[in-house]
DNA sequence: AAAAAAT
């Protein structure tokens, strides 16, 4: 059982660097695939038709402006904190192409470019050389399958050309060097744009933070809002992003920045663990898009720092984890019992890599007639990311990593060592583990709940940079976070639900390179033995016969046994599930529509349903 | 049983 993990990982390894720093080598372990190529490199427009380095200039002097030169109601934006009169806001003061011009008012200081010093882990601290982190490697997956149900579904786009997102948007877009929209992103922003509410599945690293981003940043650029109140502390943000993690957090308010530069539109976030009057400062600033973890948003609401009256947009990351056991009474109180407005009069958009249906039918309450819309997963569990799962006793895991991660060590590319996520069960056992490897000469840190929030950005930025490029992390890092070059996810210890599997597995093997998952498998997961089994006989992976073995018997099949989706899918829509339907009522989910589930792309009738079911 | 999320 032991053999071959060394090849492995000296594959995966060296396929991931070499993907990452050169152009065209293909990836050695998905050779039915087109060889990769670095979104930079792809599509590219001509050196001519780029925009010119974004290095901002400030305002003109005299002037606590910046974007919007000249079109109508530039004049409007009289006083530091005009923004909240009824200039911004009413139809009056929209520009020729029906963009309100604002974007003054919210406070006089100079934006800060957020494409100059990229990333908040700093270039030259940053071992890797720049590149990438573009997106992933669409075009050799144009075949992606795509489900959508609900009631008349607005048709995807192709290009970003063909939807009016405004030109500072436009502009910011091709300053992340985003070519053309990705699959999640063709359906979500023409069914956003068209102020639909909508329950999306895909993968993280898909795409899907510009997916729901980009609609809430034109929508408010177009404006049209009633005036927000003013002549209080309280501040009534447009759009609310809530995510799981404090980390998650922060990193989509990093990407939302850099998508609403120069548009006027104001993005702050919001979680704890940090000084909060730092954040309110910024709030007061003033606000469009929140960006915030449930605990500390609730904290605002109480101090009514905060109120929800205004929002016209809510989108929920990892929704199907804010709506799990220990999120969701706090998620109900922030969108059902505060000032929010009620479903139908504001739009709801929730995404996730998975959506187990028990969760969707707790989500529907906050949806209105909404699309379901599943994207097959993207450069995940299937095709880029392969997978081991090898049985070591509780006992022997400490030496069966030491010698994973020598193997890697010893493979590493120009002296920086490839980046490997360790999962494991515990904070007590990720500070135990961490010392252990310290001590055993491996550079490694840790990120989990009870280390303070410096130390966890301080973990996770160290990590990112290369600096210590062994990380030991709970389920804290297993969603959403986006950490360029992991090469190696570790399961020391397995999780008890294969979506958390799936999540873990999905912080490597992104924007296109490949990856490497091992599993360390004991009597003490047998509980996974039968998705697990599924799950990589679906992703084509080699299925160790003992595992085969242990996920037939009945005993341990049981259970939440069967995947939440199928091999194409993180999900498929509940309504159409008729176990799920309330006896008589069913028709409540189609939000009136009845009947019409619009089309089902992909081409995948109705005998393909054995797959999930 | 554990993790996450407010002070």
């Amino acid at each position: 059982m032991s053999s071959s993990w060394a090849d492995s990982v000296e594959n995966a390894t060296s396929g991931s660097v070499e993907n990452a720093g050169t152009s065209g080598k293909g990836g050695a372990s998905a050779p039915t695939k087109p060889a990769y190529v670095p979104p930079h490199l792809r599509n590219r427009p001509p050196p001519a038709a780029e925009p010119p380095a974004p290095s901002y200039n400030g305002p003109p002097s005299g002037s606590d402006r910046f974007g919007y030169s000249g079109s109508a109601g530039g004049s409007r934006f009289g006083g530091p904190r005009a923004d909240y009169g009824p200039q911004g806001y009413s139809g009056g003061g929209r520009g020729p192409g029906g963009w309100v011009s604002r974007g003054g008012g919210w406070s006089r200081d100079r934006e800060v470019n957020p494409f100059g010093n990229d990333d908040a882990d700093g270039g030259t601290e940053n071992a890797f050389s720049e590149q990438e982190n573009t997106g992933i490697n669409f075009d050799a997956y144009e075949d992606i399958p795509v489900e959508t149900s609900g009631d008349s579904i607005p048709p995807p786009v192709n290009t970003f050309a063909e939807i009016d997102l405004g030109d500072a948007l436009n502009l910011n877009i091709r300053r992340c060097k985003y070519v053309k929209p990705t699959p999640v992103q063709r359906h979500t922003i023409p069914i956003s744009l068209a102020g639909r509410d909508l329950m999306a599945c895909a993968q993280t690293g898909s795409g899907k933070t510009a997916a729901f981003c980009f609609p809430i940043i034109s929508g408010i650029m177009r404006g049209g809002f009633p005036q927000r109140p003013r002549g209080t502390r309280t501040v009534f943000p447009l759009a609310l992003i809530l995510s799981p993690t404090r980390e998650l957090s922060v990193q989509i308010h990093e990407e939302a920045r850099k998508f609403s530069y120069q548009t006027g539109v104001k993005v702050v976030v919001a979680y704890g663990g940090a000084p909060i009057n730092q954040q309110l400062r910024e709030l007061e600033r003033g606000v469009d898009i929140l960006v915030a973890t449930p605990g500390r948003l609730v904290d605002l609401l109480e101090r009514a720092k905060v109120s929800l009256q205004m929002i016209r947009y809510l989108a929920l990351d990892e929704a199907d984890r804010m709506l799990d056991m220990g999120f969701e009474p706090q998620i109900r109180k922030i969108v059902e019992q505060m000032d929010m407005p009620p479903r139908g009069e504001r739009q709801t958009m929730l995404f996730s890599a998975t959506f187990p249906k028990e969760i969707q039918r707790l989500a529907s309450d906050f949806l209105s007639n909404y699309i379901f819309l599943a994207v097959g997963r993207v450069g995940s569990s299937t095709d880029l990311i392969v997978q081991r799962v090898e049985f070591v006793l509780e006992s022997d895991k400490r030496s069966h990593l030491m010698d994973l991660l020598h193997a890697q060590r010893a493979n590493g590319v120009q002296g920086k060592q490839a980046l490997t996520l360790v999962f494991v069960e515990t904070k007590k056992g990720a500070d135990a583990l961490e010392h252990w490897l310290c001590r055993n000469q491996f550079p490694a840190t840790t990120i989990h709940g009870d280390r303070t929030q410096q130390e966890r950005e301080l973990a996770l930025r160290s990590f990112k940079s290369g600096n210590t490029p062994i990380l030991v992390a709970t389920d804290v890092a297993a969603r959403g976070l986006d950490i360029p070059h992991v090469a190696h996810v570790i399961n020391f210890d397995l999780p008890n639900d294969i979506d958390d599997y799936v999540h873990r597995i999905g912080r490597t093997g992104r924007a296109g390179n490949t990856g490497l998952a091992t599993a360390f498998f004991n009597e003490s997961n047998m509980s996974l033995a039968k998705s697990l089994a599924e799950l990589m006989q679906e992703a084509n992976q080699e299925v160790p016969d003992w595992l085969t073995r242990y996920a037939s018997r009945a005993s341990y099949g049981g259970g939440k046994g069967r995947r939440s989706g199928g091999s194409r899918f993180g999900s498929r829509d509940f309504r159409r599930d008729s176990s799920f339907n309330r006896t008589g009522g069913g028709s409540d989910y189609y939000g009136g529509g009845g009947g019409g589930y619009g089309n089902y792309g992909g081409g995948y009738g109705p005998g393909a349903t054995s797959a999930w079911d």
